[in-house]
RNA sequence: GGAGAGAUGGCAGAGUUCGGUUGAAUGCGCUCGACUCGAAAUCGAGUGAGCUGGGGACAGCUCCGUGGGUUCAAAUCCCACUUUCUCCGCCA
Protein backbone atom coordinates (compact mmCIF):
# COMPACT_ATOMS: atom_id res chain seq x y z
CA UNK A 1 0.00 0.00 0.00
CA UNK A 2 1.32 3.52 -0.65
CA UNK A 3 0.95 6.37 1.25
CA UNK A 4 -2.58 7.77 0.73
CA UNK A 5 -0.70 11.35 1.98
CA UNK A 6 2.24 11.12 -0.44
CA UNK A 7 -0.30 9.98 -3.18
CA UNK A 8 -2.90 12.78 -2.73
CA UNK A 9 -0.21 15.09 -2.80
CA UNK A 10 2.15 13.93 -6.00
CA UNK A 11 -1.07 12.68 -8.47
CA UNK A 12 1.24 13.49 -11.13
CA UNK A 13 4.35 11.88 -9.91
CA UNK A 14 2.31 8.97 -8.55
CA UNK A 15 0.14 8.00 -11.85
CA UNK A 16 3.48 9.04 -14.00
CA UNK A 17 5.47 6.18 -12.18
CA UNK A 18 2.48 3.77 -12.52
CA UNK A 19 1.96 4.50 -16.42
CA UNK A 20 4.89 2.72 -16.64
CA UNK A 21 3.67 -0.52 -15.28
CA UNK A 22 1.04 -0.52 -18.26
CA UNK A 23 -2.18 0.43 -16.55
CA UNK A 24 -4.11 3.77 -16.25
CA UNK A 25 -5.28 4.04 -13.00
CA UNK A 26 -7.62 7.34 -12.20
CA UNK A 27 -6.14 8.86 -8.64
CA UNK A 28 -8.53 11.36 -8.45
CA UNK A 29 -11.21 9.48 -6.45
CA UNK A 30 -8.73 8.49 -4.07
CA UNK A 31 -7.69 12.13 -3.94
CA UNK A 32 -10.98 13.13 -2.99
CA UNK A 33 -12.10 10.94 -0.85
CA UNK A 34 -8.95 11.79 1.03
CA UNK A 35 -10.02 15.03 1.33
CA UNK A 36 -13.52 14.88 2.34
CA UNK A 37 -12.20 12.17 5.47
CA UNK A 38 -10.01 15.12 6.55
CA UNK A 39 -13.30 17.09 6.58
CA UNK A 40 -15.10 14.93 8.32
CA UNK A 41 -12.17 13.79 10.79
CA UNK A 42 -11.79 17.35 11.28
CA UNK A 43 -15.79 17.81 12.20
CA UNK A 44 -16.14 14.99 14.60
CA UNK A 45 -13.14 15.69 16.27
CA UNK A 46 -14.21 18.63 17.23
CA UNK A 47 -17.50 17.44 18.54
CA UNK A 48 -15.67 14.58 20.20
CA UNK A 49 -13.44 17.20 22.06
CA UNK A 50 -16.42 18.95 23.14
CA UNK A 51 -18.52 15.77 24.76
CA UNK A 52 -15.27 15.26 26.74
CA UNK A 53 -15.42 18.53 28.31
CA UNK A 54 -19.14 18.54 28.76
CA UNK A 55 -18.85 14.83 30.04
CA UNK A 56 -16.10 15.67 32.74
CA UNK A 57 -18.43 18.44 33.63
CA UNK A 58 -20.98 16.45 34.28
CA UNK A 59 -18.79 14.21 36.01
CA UNK A 60 -17.73 16.86 38.58
CA UNK A 61 -21.71 18.04 38.91
CA UNK A 62 -22.63 14.64 39.89
CA UNK A 63 -19.88 14.51 42.35
CA UNK A 64 -20.84 17.56 44.09
CA UNK A 65 -24.59 16.16 43.85
CA UNK A 66 -25.52 18.68 41.55
CA UNK A 67 -28.22 18.73 38.73
CA UNK A 68 -26.51 17.31 35.33
CA UNK A 69 -29.86 16.65 33.41
CA UNK A 70 -29.92 19.66 31.11
CA UNK A 71 -26.33 19.14 29.87
CA UNK A 72 -26.81 15.11 29.55
CA UNK A 73 -29.80 16.13 27.31
CA UNK A 74 -27.83 18.42 25.33
CA UNK A 75 -24.82 15.78 25.01
CA UNK A 76 -27.66 13.06 23.89
CA UNK A 77 -28.08 15.07 20.59
CA UNK A 78 -24.16 15.53 20.20
CA UNK A 79 -23.25 11.49 20.89
CA UNK A 80 -26.27 10.92 17.79
CA UNK A 81 -24.50 13.76 15.62
CA UNK A 82 -20.71 11.90 16.56
CA UNK A 83 -22.50 8.73 15.48
CA UNK A 84 -23.70 9.89 12.22
CA UNK A 85 -20.39 10.98 11.28
CA UNK A 86 -18.66 8.19 12.47
CA UNK A 87 -20.58 5.96 10.48
CA UNK A 88 -19.77 8.14 7.49
CA UNK A 89 -16.29 8.23 8.25
CA UNK A 90 -16.11 4.39 8.50
CA UNK A 91 -17.53 4.28 4.50
CA UNK A 92 -14.60 6.93 3.72
CA UNK A 93 -12.24 4.81 4.91
CA UNK A 94 -13.76 1.58 3.58
CA UNK A 95 -13.87 2.84 0.05
CA UNK A 96 -10.44 4.64 0.19
CA UNK A 97 -8.82 1.23 1.52
CA UNK A 98 -10.09 -0.55 -1.34
CA UNK A 99 -8.54 1.73 -4.01
CA UNK A 100 -5.56 2.12 -2.02
CA UNK A 101 -5.01 -1.82 -1.81
CA UNK A 102 -5.98 -1.73 -5.53
CA UNK A 103 -2.62 0.76 -5.97
CA UNK A 104 0.85 -1.42 -7.07
CA UNK A 105 3.99 -0.05 -5.58
CA UNK A 106 5.89 2.65 -7.34
CA UNK A 107 8.54 1.87 -9.12
CA UNK A 108 12.14 2.45 -8.46
CA UNK A 109 13.68 5.06 -10.33
CA UNK A 110 16.35 2.16 -12.23
CA UNK A 111 13.74 -0.02 -13.08
CA UNK A 112 14.18 0.09 -16.84
CA UNK A 113 11.18 0.75 -19.44
CA UNK A 114 9.63 -2.25 -20.92
CA UNK A 115 6.08 -4.10 -22.40
CA UNK A 116 6.35 -7.18 -20.75
CA UNK A 117 9.14 -10.29 -20.00
CA UNK A 118 10.74 -10.58 -23.48
CA UNK A 119 11.74 -6.38 -22.72
CA UNK A 120 13.91 -7.56 -19.25
CA UNK A 121 17.36 -6.48 -20.26
CA UNK A 122 20.26 -9.24 -19.04
CA UNK A 123 22.32 -8.05 -16.11
CA UNK A 124 24.87 -10.90 -16.29
CA UNK A 125 25.32 -14.64 -17.14
CA UNK A 126 27.26 -16.92 -14.77
CA UNK A 127 30.06 -18.33 -15.76
CA UNK A 128 29.01 -21.57 -16.84
CA UNK A 129 27.38 -21.10 -20.55
CA UNK A 130 24.72 -23.97 -21.83
CA UNK A 131 26.50 -27.05 -22.26
CA UNK A 132 26.15 -28.48 -26.31
CA UNK A 133 24.79 -31.93 -25.99
CA UNK A 134 26.67 -34.20 -28.07
CA UNK A 135 22.99 -36.37 -28.13
CA UNK A 136 19.86 -35.55 -28.36
CA UNK A 137 18.76 -33.68 -24.75
CA UNK A 138 15.45 -35.34 -22.95
CA UNK A 139 13.07 -33.48 -21.03
CA UNK A 140 13.71 -33.88 -17.38
CA UNK A 141 9.68 -34.86 -17.11
CA UNK A 142 11.13 -37.94 -19.20
CA UNK A 143 14.17 -38.62 -17.79
CA UNK A 144 12.16 -38.60 -13.87
CA UNK A 145 9.45 -41.16 -16.27
CA UNK A 146 12.52 -43.49 -17.45
CA UNK A 147 14.42 -43.48 -14.06
CA UNK A 148 11.17 -43.94 -11.94
CA UNK A 149 11.86 -40.92 -9.97
CA UNK A 150 9.34 -38.62 -10.81
CA UNK A 151 5.21 -39.63 -11.51
CA UNK A 152 3.02 -37.23 -12.66
CA UNK A 153 0.57 -40.09 -12.85
CA UNK A 154 0.58 -40.90 -9.19
CA UNK A 155 0.22 -37.53 -8.26
CA UNK A 156 -2.77 -37.40 -10.42
CA UNK A 157 -4.34 -40.05 -9.08
CA UNK A 158 -3.50 -39.41 -5.40
CA UNK A 159 -4.64 -35.71 -6.02
CA UNK A 160 -4.84 -34.38 -9.33
CA UNK A 161 -2.96 -32.35 -12.52
CA UNK A 162 -0.27 -30.31 -11.71
CA UNK A 163 1.06 -32.66 -8.69
CA UNK A 164 3.92 -34.76 -9.01
CA UNK A 165 5.05 -37.91 -6.92
CA UNK A 166 8.94 -38.16 -6.00
CA UNK A 167 10.54 -41.42 -5.37
CA UNK A 168 13.88 -42.95 -4.75
CA UNK A 169 16.34 -40.49 -5.91
CA UNK A 170 13.63 -38.06 -7.29
CA UNK A 171 12.65 -37.62 -3.47
CA UNK A 172 16.19 -38.16 -1.98
CA UNK A 173 17.20 -34.87 -4.23
CA UNK A 174 14.31 -32.43 -3.76
CA UNK A 175 15.53 -33.14 0.13
CA UNK A 176 19.05 -33.04 -0.60
CA UNK A 177 18.41 -29.37 -2.51
CA UNK A 178 16.25 -27.87 0.83
CA UNK A 179 18.90 -29.08 2.80
CA UNK A 180 21.96 -28.04 0.86
CA UNK A 181 20.23 -24.40 0.13
CA UNK A 182 19.31 -23.86 4.06
CA UNK A 183 22.85 -24.99 4.68
CA UNK A 184 24.60 -22.51 2.77
CA UNK A 185 22.03 -19.76 3.40
CA UNK A 186 22.22 -20.26 7.40
CA UNK A 187 26.48 -19.84 6.85
CA UNK A 188 26.00 -16.52 5.12
CA UNK A 189 23.97 -14.65 8.27
CA UNK A 190 20.24 -16.11 7.57
CA UNK A 191 18.55 -17.13 10.49
CA UNK A 192 16.55 -20.46 9.86
CA UNK A 193 12.83 -20.28 10.35
CA UNK A 194 10.53 -23.29 9.97
CA UNK A 195 6.74 -21.66 9.55
CA UNK A 196 3.15 -22.96 9.60
CA UNK A 197 2.24 -23.82 5.81
CA UNK A 198 -1.35 -22.20 6.50
CA UNK A 199 -1.68 -18.42 7.65
CA UNK A 200 -4.35 -16.10 8.30
CA UNK A 201 -5.65 -13.35 6.55
CA UNK A 202 -4.34 -10.73 8.25
CA UNK A 203 -0.80 -12.07 6.78
CA UNK A 204 -2.00 -12.32 3.63
CA UNK A 205 -3.01 -8.62 3.46
CA UNK A 206 0.31 -7.67 5.07
CA UNK A 207 1.85 -8.96 1.90
CA UNK A 208 0.20 -8.09 -0.56
CA UNK A 209 -1.47 -11.65 -1.54
CA UNK A 210 -4.80 -10.35 -0.67
CA UNK A 211 -7.35 -8.75 -1.69
CA UNK A 212 -6.21 -8.71 -5.28
CA UNK A 213 -5.31 -12.12 -5.79
CA UNK A 214 -7.28 -14.32 -3.59
CA UNK A 215 -8.19 -16.52 -6.97
CA UNK A 216 -4.64 -17.64 -6.95
CA UNK A 217 -4.67 -19.14 -3.32
CA UNK A 218 -5.72 -22.18 -2.12
CA UNK A 219 -8.35 -21.17 1.15
CA UNK A 220 -8.93 -23.86 3.55
CA UNK A 221 -12.92 -24.78 3.96
CA UNK A 222 -14.11 -24.11 7.06
CA UNK A 223 -10.93 -22.05 8.41
CA UNK A 224 -9.85 -18.75 7.67
CA UNK A 225 -7.01 -19.93 6.55
CA UNK A 226 -4.76 -20.01 4.03
CA UNK A 227 -2.12 -22.04 2.33
CA UNK A 228 0.83 -20.47 1.57
CA UNK A 229 1.82 -19.37 -1.94
CA UNK A 230 5.47 -18.78 -0.56
CA UNK A 231 7.53 -18.55 2.74
CA UNK A 232 7.29 -14.79 2.28
CA UNK A 233 3.66 -14.75 3.79
CA UNK A 234 4.47 -16.29 7.10
CA UNK A 235 8.19 -14.73 7.37
CA UNK A 236 7.53 -11.29 6.36
CA UNK A 237 4.50 -11.60 8.45
CA UNK A 238 6.51 -12.46 11.76
CA UNK A 239 7.06 -8.90 12.57
CA UNK A 240 3.97 -7.66 11.56
CA UNK A 241 2.93 -5.03 14.23
CA UNK A 242 6.61 -4.97 15.48
CA UNK A 243 8.92 -1.62 16.16
CA UNK A 244 12.19 -3.17 15.40
CA UNK A 245 15.34 -1.38 16.79
CA UNK A 246 17.95 0.17 14.27
CA UNK A 247 20.48 -1.78 15.67
CA UNK A 248 18.92 -5.17 15.01
CA UNK A 249 18.92 -4.28 11.21
CA UNK A 250 18.90 -5.99 8.30
CA UNK A 251 17.55 -9.11 9.89
CA UNK A 252 17.87 -11.87 7.60
CA UNK A 253 15.89 -15.02 7.57
CA UNK A 254 16.07 -18.01 5.07
CA UNK A 255 12.99 -20.47 4.99
CA UNK A 256 11.79 -23.57 3.60
CA UNK A 257 8.47 -24.38 3.16
CA UNK A 258 5.78 -26.16 0.71
CA UNK A 259 4.05 -23.33 -1.48
CA UNK A 260 0.94 -24.00 -2.79
CA UNK A 261 -0.42 -21.89 -5.85
CA UNK A 262 -4.05 -22.42 -7.51
CA UNK A 263 -2.26 -21.26 -10.79
CA UNK A 264 -5.42 -19.79 -12.03
CA UNK A 265 -5.17 -18.62 -15.46
CA UNK A 266 -2.09 -20.77 -16.65
CA UNK A 267 -4.09 -23.42 -17.82
CA UNK A 268 -2.67 -25.00 -20.74
CA UNK A 269 1.17 -23.77 -19.50
CA UNK A 270 3.70 -25.61 -18.74
CA UNK A 271 1.42 -28.95 -18.38
CA UNK A 272 4.45 -31.05 -18.30
CA UNK A 273 7.05 -31.58 -15.45
CA UNK A 274 8.07 -29.72 -12.32
CA UNK A 275 7.66 -26.38 -13.74
CA UNK A 276 4.24 -25.45 -12.53
CA UNK A 277 2.68 -26.98 -9.55
CA UNK A 278 0.11 -26.38 -7.34
CA UNK A 279 2.42 -27.48 -4.71
CA UNK A 280 6.10 -27.56 -4.68
CA UNK A 281 8.85 -26.77 -2.29
CA UNK A 282 10.98 -23.43 -1.95
CA UNK A 283 13.78 -21.71 0.20
CA UNK A 284 12.85 -18.23 0.60
CA UNK A 285 15.23 -15.57 1.50
CA UNK A 286 13.61 -12.52 3.66
CA UNK A 287 15.03 -9.08 5.09
CA UNK A 288 14.10 -6.05 6.60
CA UNK A 289 16.11 -3.63 6.14
CA UNK A 290 16.85 0.39 6.85
CA UNK A 291 15.44 2.43 3.50
CA UNK A 292 18.53 3.56 3.03
CA UNK A 293 19.78 -0.10 2.74
CA UNK A 294 17.37 -1.66 0.71
CA UNK A 295 18.89 -1.92 -2.81
CA UNK A 296 22.32 -2.22 -1.61
CA UNK A 297 20.62 -5.26 0.03
CA UNK A 298 18.61 -6.67 -2.77
CA UNK A 299 22.03 -6.54 -4.62
CA UNK A 300 23.65 -9.06 -1.84
CA UNK A 301 20.05 -11.06 -1.43
CA UNK A 302 20.13 -11.31 -5.07
CA UNK A 303 23.71 -12.99 -4.98
CA UNK A 304 23.02 -14.94 -2.40
CA UNK A 305 19.95 -16.73 -4.13
CA UNK A 306 22.84 -16.88 -6.88
CA UNK A 307 25.45 -18.49 -5.13
CA UNK A 308 23.49 -21.87 -4.89
CA UNK A 309 22.88 -21.84 -8.72
CA UNK A 310 26.57 -20.85 -8.70
CA UNK A 311 27.59 -23.85 -6.41
CA UNK A 312 25.56 -26.40 -7.90
CA UNK A 313 27.39 -25.52 -11.40
CA UNK A 314 24.30 -24.56 -13.16
CA UNK A 315 24.01 -22.30 -16.40
CA UNK A 316 21.91 -19.27 -15.07
CA UNK A 317 21.27 -15.08 -16.27
CA UNK A 318 20.27 -12.59 -14.32
CA UNK A 319 17.47 -10.15 -15.32
CA UNK A 320 16.20 -6.83 -14.23
CA UNK A 321 12.45 -6.99 -14.95
CA UNK A 322 11.11 -4.25 -16.83
CA UNK A 323 8.33 -1.71 -15.52
CA UNK A 324 5.52 -3.80 -17.26
CA UNK A 325 6.91 -6.98 -15.67
CA UNK A 326 7.15 -6.20 -12.00
CA UNK A 327 5.54 -7.60 -9.70
CA UNK A 328 2.65 -5.92 -7.91
CA UNK A 329 4.17 -5.40 -4.78
CA UNK A 330 7.66 -4.90 -5.89
CA UNK A 331 9.30 -1.71 -6.64
CA UNK A 332 12.30 -3.65 -8.12
CA UNK A 333 12.61 -6.91 -8.84
CA UNK A 334 16.00 -9.27 -10.53
CA UNK A 335 15.02 -12.63 -11.56
CA UNK A 336 17.45 -15.38 -11.94
CA UNK A 337 16.77 -17.47 -14.65
CA UNK A 338 18.23 -21.30 -15.30
CA UNK A 339 18.83 -22.66 -18.42
CA UNK A 340 16.89 -25.51 -19.21
CA UNK A 341 17.64 -27.53 -22.13
CA UNK A 342 13.57 -28.86 -23.10
CA UNK A 343 12.92 -25.31 -23.16
CA UNK A 344 15.53 -24.36 -25.22
CA UNK A 345 15.61 -20.68 -23.21
CA UNK A 346 16.56 -19.56 -19.86
CA UNK A 347 13.45 -20.56 -17.24
CA UNK A 348 12.89 -18.39 -13.98
CA UNK A 349 14.12 -20.03 -10.95
CA UNK A 350 13.91 -16.98 -8.42
CA UNK A 351 12.15 -14.00 -8.29
CA UNK A 352 14.42 -11.11 -5.86
CA UNK A 353 12.50 -7.87 -4.82
CA UNK A 354 12.69 -5.03 -2.87
CA UNK A 355 9.18 -4.19 -1.94
CA UNK A 356 10.00 -0.79 -0.56
CA UNK A 357 7.74 -0.02 2.11
CA UNK A 358 4.73 -1.29 0.57
CA UNK A 359 4.55 -3.94 2.93
CA UNK A 360 5.82 -2.90 5.49
CA UNK A 361 3.02 -0.08 5.55
CA UNK A 362 -0.06 -2.65 5.38
CA UNK A 363 2.11 -4.92 7.81
CA UNK A 364 2.97 -1.82 10.19
CA UNK A 365 6.28 -3.22 10.41
CA UNK A 366 8.48 -0.70 11.71
CA UNK A 367 11.79 0.77 13.72
CA UNK A 368 12.78 2.58 15.74
CA UNK A 369 16.13 4.81 13.99
CA UNK A 370 19.08 6.36 16.21
CA UNK A 371 17.21 9.74 17.19
CA UNK A 372 14.25 7.75 18.61
CA UNK A 373 11.97 8.03 15.76
CA UNK A 374 9.26 5.64 14.55
CA UNK A 375 10.01 4.77 10.29
CA UNK A 376 8.31 2.53 7.92
CA UNK A 377 11.20 -0.06 7.38
CA UNK A 378 11.70 -1.89 3.87
CA UNK A 379 10.97 -5.48 3.13
CA UNK A 380 12.43 -7.44 0.43
CA UNK A 381 12.80 -11.37 -0.75
CA UNK A 382 14.00 -13.35 -3.16
CA UNK A 383 13.66 -17.47 -3.63
CA UNK A 384 16.87 -19.05 -2.73
CA UNK A 385 16.00 -21.37 -4.73
CA UNK A 386 12.40 -23.10 -6.12
CA UNK A 387 13.79 -26.71 -5.47
CA UNK A 388 11.25 -28.06 -7.90
CA UNK A 389 13.00 -26.56 -11.08
CA UNK A 390 16.16 -26.71 -9.32
CA UNK A 391 15.56 -30.44 -9.69
CA UNK A 392 14.21 -30.38 -13.30
CA UNK A 393 17.04 -27.78 -14.50
CA UNK A 394 19.56 -30.49 -12.55
CA UNK A 395 17.88 -33.22 -14.06
CA UNK A 396 18.55 -31.83 -17.61
CA UNK A 397 21.83 -30.26 -17.69
CA UNK A 398 23.65 -33.43 -16.07
CA UNK A 399 22.42 -35.88 -17.93
CA UNK A 400 24.57 -38.14 -19.55
CA UNK A 401 24.60 -39.92 -22.96
CA UNK A 402 23.73 -43.15 -20.78
CA UNK A 403 20.76 -41.98 -19.97
CA UNK A 404 21.60 -41.73 -16.36
CA UNK A 405 21.93 -38.15 -14.73
CA UNK A 406 24.95 -37.11 -12.57
CA UNK A 407 24.58 -35.00 -9.24
CA UNK A 408 26.32 -32.07 -8.83
CA UNK A 409 29.41 -32.46 -6.86
CA UNK A 410 27.73 -30.37 -3.81
CA UNK A 411 25.38 -32.11 -3.36
CA UNK A 412 26.77 -36.22 -3.56
CA UNK A 413 27.00 -36.06 -0.10
CA UNK A 414 23.21 -35.22 0.38
CA UNK A 415 22.67 -38.01 -1.78
CA UNK A 416 25.20 -40.94 -1.20
CA UNK A 417 26.29 -41.21 -4.80
CA UNK A 418 27.44 -39.35 -7.90
CA UNK A 419 24.58 -40.97 -10.24
CA UNK A 420 21.31 -41.15 -10.63
CA UNK A 421 20.29 -44.54 -12.54
C1' G B 1 -14.10 -31.38 22.36
C1' G B 2 -15.65 -30.06 27.92
C1' A B 3 -14.71 -26.94 32.53
C1' G B 4 -12.26 -22.89 34.76
C1' A B 5 -8.87 -18.57 34.95
C1' G B 6 -6.46 -14.77 32.28
C1' A B 7 -5.18 -11.03 28.06
C1' U B 8 -3.34 -3.58 30.66
C1' G B 9 2.68 0.53 28.20
C1' G B 10 9.78 -2.36 26.46
C1' C B 11 9.02 -5.99 30.80
C1' A B 12 6.67 -7.13 35.54
C1' G B 13 2.25 -5.63 37.65
C1' A B 14 -2.08 -2.33 40.06
C1' G B 15 -6.79 -0.61 38.58
C1' U B 16 -12.16 -4.02 36.64
C1' U B 17 -16.19 -5.27 43.08
C1' C B 18 -19.73 0.05 43.19
C1' G B 19 -18.56 3.13 35.03
C1' G B 20 -16.61 9.69 35.69
C1' U B 21 -10.28 13.96 38.05
C1' U B 22 -6.57 6.80 34.64
C1' G B 23 -3.04 7.10 28.47
C1' A B 24 -3.22 4.53 32.85
C1' A B 25 -0.30 3.61 40.13
C1' U B 26 4.16 1.11 41.53
C1' G B 27 8.68 -1.50 40.37
C1' C B 28 12.27 -2.82 36.66
C1' G B 29 14.45 -1.43 32.12
C1' C B 30 16.00 2.60 28.92
C1' U B 31 17.70 8.01 27.98
C1' C B 32 19.79 12.50 29.86
C1' G B 33 21.86 15.08 34.07
C1' A B 34 24.24 15.31 39.16
C1' C B 35 27.80 12.77 42.29
C1' U B 36 32.77 9.98 40.86
C1' C B 37 39.53 9.77 38.44
C1' G B 38 36.07 6.21 36.17
C1' A B 39 32.29 2.67 37.25
C1' A B 40 28.64 0.70 40.61
C1' A B 41 25.25 2.42 44.12
C1' U B 42 22.39 6.82 45.06
C1' C B 43 19.63 11.27 43.68
C1' G B 44 16.92 14.40 39.87
C1' A B 45 14.37 14.79 35.13
C1' G B 46 12.46 12.28 31.05
C1' U B 47 10.69 7.82 28.58
C1' G B 48 4.09 4.46 23.82
C1' A B 49 1.88 4.63 18.93
C1' G B 50 -1.42 6.52 15.23
C1' C B 51 -4.48 10.32 13.19
C1' U B 52 -6.21 15.67 12.42
C1' G B 53 -4.87 20.86 12.43
C1' G B 54 -0.44 24.17 12.53
C1' G B 55 5.58 26.86 9.44
C1' G B 56 6.64 25.65 14.36
C1' A B 57 6.03 25.78 19.63
C1' C B 58 1.82 23.15 20.35
C1' A B 59 -3.43 21.77 20.51
C1' G B 60 -7.20 18.13 19.68
C1' C B 61 -8.82 13.09 18.74
C1' U B 62 -8.17 7.61 19.01
C1' C B 63 -5.99 3.26 21.18
C1' C B 64 -5.90 -1.08 28.00
C1' G B 65 -6.36 -8.85 22.99
C1' U B 66 -9.97 -8.03 18.34
C1' G B 67 -14.83 -6.55 16.68
C1' G B 68 -19.66 -4.91 18.03
C1' G B 69 -23.18 -2.89 21.81
C1' U B 70 -25.17 0.00 26.29
C1' U B 71 -24.23 5.11 28.28
C1' C B 72 -23.73 12.16 28.47
C1' A B 73 -19.26 9.17 29.85
C1' A B 74 -16.23 2.38 29.34
C1' A B 75 -9.61 -0.50 30.90
C1' U B 76 -14.11 -0.95 34.12
C1' C B 77 -20.94 -3.14 32.10
C1' C B 78 -23.11 -6.56 27.92
C1' C B 79 -22.37 -9.83 23.35
C1' A B 80 -19.26 -12.38 19.81
C1' C B 81 -14.51 -13.80 18.41
C1' U B 82 -9.15 -14.61 18.96
C1' U B 83 -5.45 -16.15 22.10
C1' U B 84 -2.67 -17.88 26.69
C1' C B 85 -2.59 -20.92 31.05
C1' U B 86 -4.66 -25.03 34.31
C1' C B 87 -7.64 -29.49 34.64
C1' C B 88 -10.43 -33.44 31.98
C1' G B 89 -11.19 -36.09 27.34
C1' C B 90 -9.01 -37.42 22.63
C1' C B 91 -4.69 -38.00 19.74
C1' A B 92 0.68 -38.36 16.43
Amino acid sequence: MLDLRYVADNLDAVSENLKKRGNALDLGEAAKLSQERRRTIGETEALKAQKNTVSSEIARLKREKLDALSLIEEMKAVADKIKVLDARLAEIEEQLAEIMYSIPNLLDASVPFGKDSDDNPEVRRSPIAPREFSFLPEAHWDIGERLKILSPSEGAKITGARFTVYRGFGARLERALINFMLDTHTQNGYTEVFPPFMVNRDSMYGTGQLPKFEEDMFAISGTDYFLVPTAEVPVTNLHRGDILNEADLTIKYCAYTACFRAEAGSAGRDTRGLIRQHQFNKVELVKFARPEDSLAELESLTRDAEGILEALKLPYRVVTLCSGDVGFSSAKTYDLEVYMPSYQRYVEISSCSTFTDFQARRANIRYRDSSGKVKLLHTLNGSGLAVGRTVAAILENYQNADGTVSVPEVLQKYMGTDTIR
